[in-house]
DNA sequence: AGCACGCCGACT
DNA sequence: GTCGGCGTGCTC
């Protein structure tokens, strides 16, 4: 028989498998699709994944090389998540190799071993007396021993000071050869429960919650999506709570996606009060070996709950039994770098591979889910009460025209603020703009402060001193007369968060002012300074962005004011009315609790426009069924799928002549094939910004009613438009289900 | 992607 | 003189 052939998926962007030798005296037992195999790669070493053992190879023989060692005993990946890999890597037309990378801890693409971080064990050596001769005149040493020898099992290194063992006793007796270290790759504590999985009573549900329980209850053990729209303080997480209580008494395991960790720390805070079980919790902020602990923790069956942000998804579960994507229409589910999956939906697809039930949870849910829930592919749970018959707030449209906006506030809205404050309670000022200004401008010569980089302006950043880009992060000092007339009469136009927060200062010098944003956050536990000060519930003003918006409660809140939502009628986006909806909602959302009723005022140029209307008298579900009408007149998706192929040169024009021969290369596919007739070709036209940290862009829109159609021409289009030599002379990317076109 | 090679311009 | 910017070619 014919040496056998190993084909490897590797870490590298391109879309194919590499054929190698097995590595010199393997024995073919050990060749097992799904381990790691290590492999020279041109002039480096790679770390692959064995897809398939075959007898045959397309490259000619003399060119094989052999892989250099094999990594793993059994697969890496549980099979259900191996399937996740594969379809991932089709339906976002990624190589594997680099979808495996982007799932898998660094460490394991990087070669370590799959096995927690070894731990030394101090044991004393077998058959030793306590009385040995050369203890005799150390007592210290005496007692080490004595104290080591109650653990004939060793040890830990971590617990050395808890027995009150000294380091230097014990290096001591290890010269002397009467204790030794031995490593350990077990769990640090292996499983074992005991009593209740509760740590504190269970909230009782309200019957629109049991409702809901009982229907994703129902399904455990096979597949149903559930949509869970619960408005703001409807208690969504208590549903959670139980659904996941009832994942622990099973003996099966719970996976909850979040948004981004931190500006969640409420929903984390309530799991880990609530249970006696193992959560593993991944976010961005641990360490690649802590990373990898709780990876193989959440593999072996030994965490009961794993809680984690977009990548958590692809976590391997010995015994998965849920599913849960909090805030699923949370933008920060999309990656939008390299393999640009959207973590919501895969959640869906990984909960049919491993025949379990999907939550999908939000007040605001996002258009996609609703249309899912309207035509029956998820079932729809609403929760309409809020807990201890808290008020929405009312909603007030205030018209800006022909009002004069002082840094962004209108007359009427600094009344309502005094008001507010007045009366002793905090007042919300919600204002997506960064920065004091966008825009710095000669009222002299009319120049205004371009990036050198992109087709933007910088935004004046009067903290800094600075003009910053930030499109590209280029930066530059603030002039202090124009650059282009010399004269010295320099002014800032608009408004952004630093601006609002001065003004608003000022206005009302007695109150405090409180900052919210990305700039005024940067330090670790300035956030929490922060919100501590507004919990103590005196008078104040908040400025700030999105970052408001998510996971905090202000029981003290009781004006929302909203500055500026032109910004989501008016954009070219057509997502963004739907945002911009998400956001007012769920900032409002934050005040009007324990008790007293809020209210939300806000400013726009088009205070009559039909959604912000529907928004604000008829709430967020009857915005998005007239959002979803305008979207199907439109055929925009839901009602159609997009793909957005992007091209960047340094030069002008070749961007956009590179789309237009991938272009000519699809036409020609669809004169081969009639299916392919019904995808539509929109551009090459230039990107929104044209230049952008120096690049030229250019985007193509694929558009299709079905997915059928539009899968079938990327998978025959896709590997041939990488074939192109064009194609390595530029940067494309390629993005299914584009957030922003 | 990453890495090497080879080509040009601007500096310790 | 070289250092380093980027265009090009290659990876079983």
């Amino acid at each position: 028989m014919s040496q056998p052939i190993l084909r490897i998926a590797l870490p590298s962007p391109l879309r194919a498998l590499f054929d190698y030798w097995a590595p010199v005296g393997t024995p073919i037992s050990s060749l097992l699709a799904g381990v790691r195999v290590r492999v020279p790669f041109g002039r480096r070493e790679l770390v692959g994944l064995l897809i398939e053992v075959v007898s045959q190879s397309e490259v000619p023989t003399e060119r094989l090389r052999p892989a250099l060692a094999l990594l793993d005993d059994s697969p890496l990946l549980p099979a259900p998540v191996f399937r996740l890999a594969r379809w991932t890597a089709q339906y976002y037309q990624h190589s594997l190799g680099d979808t495996l990378a982007v799932m898998l801890p660094n460490l394991l693409t990087q070669g370590e071993p799959a096995q927690f971080k070894p731990r030394w064990l101090w044991q004393v050596e077998p058959n030793l007396s306590l009385d040995d001769p050369r203890v005799q005149r150390a007592p210290r040493q005496r007692e080490a021993l004595r104290v080591l020898a109650q653990h004939p099992q060793g040890v830990a290194e971590e617990l050395l000071p808890r027995l009150q063992l000294s380091r230097e006793a014990l290096n001591s007796l290890r010269n002397k050869g009467l204790v030794r270290i031995t490593a350990c790759n077990d769990l640090p504590e292996p499983k074992t429960h005991q009593g209740s999985w509760l740590l504190e009573a269970q909230l009782a549900l309200n019957s629109e919650q049991r409702n809901a329980y009982e229907a994703v209850k129902s399904r455990f053990g096979h597949f149903q999506c559930f949509l869970l729209a619960g408005v703001t303080g409807s208690g969504k997480t208590e549903v959670y709570l139980h659904l996941v209580h009832q994942m622990l008494l099973a003996g099966k395991q719970s996976l909850i996606l979040i948004p981004e960790i931190n500006l969640s720390p409420q929903t984390l805070a309530r799991f880990q009060q609530r249970f006696n079980a193992r959560i593993v919790v991944l976010h961005s902020g641990l360490t690649d070996r802590a990373r990898l602990d709780a990876w193989l923790e959440a593999r072996s069956g030994n965490a009961d709950i794993v809680i984690g942000t977009r990548s958590a998804l692809f976590t391997p579960l010995l015994n998965p039994g849920l599913i849960i994507v909090d805030e699923e229409h949370d933008t920060s589910y999309k990656q939008q770098e390299s393999l640009r999956y959207q973590a919501r939906d895969l959640a869906v697809v990984r909960a049919h591979m491993e025949q379990i039930p999907v939550v999908l949870g939000s007040a605001t849910p996002s258009l996609e889910s609703l249309h899912n829930a309207h035509t029956g592919r998820y079932a729809l749970l609403k929760l309409e009460q809020r807990a201890g018959h808290a008020a929405l707030p009312d909603f007030w449209r205030l018209d800006v025209k022909n009002l004069v906006l002082d840094a962004g506030i209108s007359g009427p809205l600094q009344q309502a603020i005094r008001q507010t404050l007045a009366a002793g309670q905090q007042v919300l000022v919600f204002l997506n703009r960064r920065g004091y200004a966008p825009t710095l401008l000669c009222h002299h010569c009319g120049w205004f402060s371009l990036c050198p980089h992109c087709d933007a302006r910088m935004t004046l950043h009067q903290q800094t001193g600075r003009l910053h880009c930030h499109h590209c992060d280029y930066h530059e000092p603030l002039p202090t007369q124009c650059p282009q007339c010399q004269q010295q009469d320099l002014r800032p136009i608009g408004a952004g968060t630093e601006r609002a927060e001065q003004r608003l200062g000022s206005l009302f010098p007695q109150y405090p002012v409180l900052r919210v944003d990305r700039d005024s956050t940067r330090r670790k536990d300035s956030l929490d300074q922060i919100l501590q000060r507004i919990n103590e519930g005196k008078p104040c003003i908040l400025v700030g962005t999105q970052m408001l918006a998510k996971g905090h409660h202000f029981p003290h809140v009781t004006l929302v004011a909203i500055l500026d939502a032109d910004g989501g009628l008016f954009s070219a986006d057509f997502r963004a009315a739907e945002h911009m909806a998400q956001q007012i909602t769920q900032v409002a959302g934050r005040a009007g609790r324990a008790g007293h009723k809020g209210q939300v005022i806000i400013q726009s140029h088009l205070a009559d426009h039909p959604l912000l209307v529907q928004l604000t008298e008829q709430g967020y579900f009857a915005f998005a069924d007239q959002a979803l009408a305008e979207r199907q007149a439109a055929c925009l998706p839901p009602f159609s799928h997009m793909v957005l192929i992007r091209a960047e040169a340094r030069q002008p024009q070749q961007a956009e002549d590179f789309l237009e021969q991938i272009r000519t290369l699809a036409e020609d596919m669809q004169q081969l094939d009639s299916a392919l007739t019904s995808v539509e070709l929109l551009g090459p036209i230039p990107a929104l910004m044209e230049r952008k940290a120096g690049w030229h862009r250019a985007q193509l829109l694929v558009q299709a009613q079905t997915r059928g159609a539009l899968h079938r021409l990327l998978d025959q289009w896709i590997p041939n438009v990488a074939l192109l030599p064009e194609a390595k002379r530029i940067r494309w990317i390629l993005d299914v289900d584009p957030l922003e076109v």
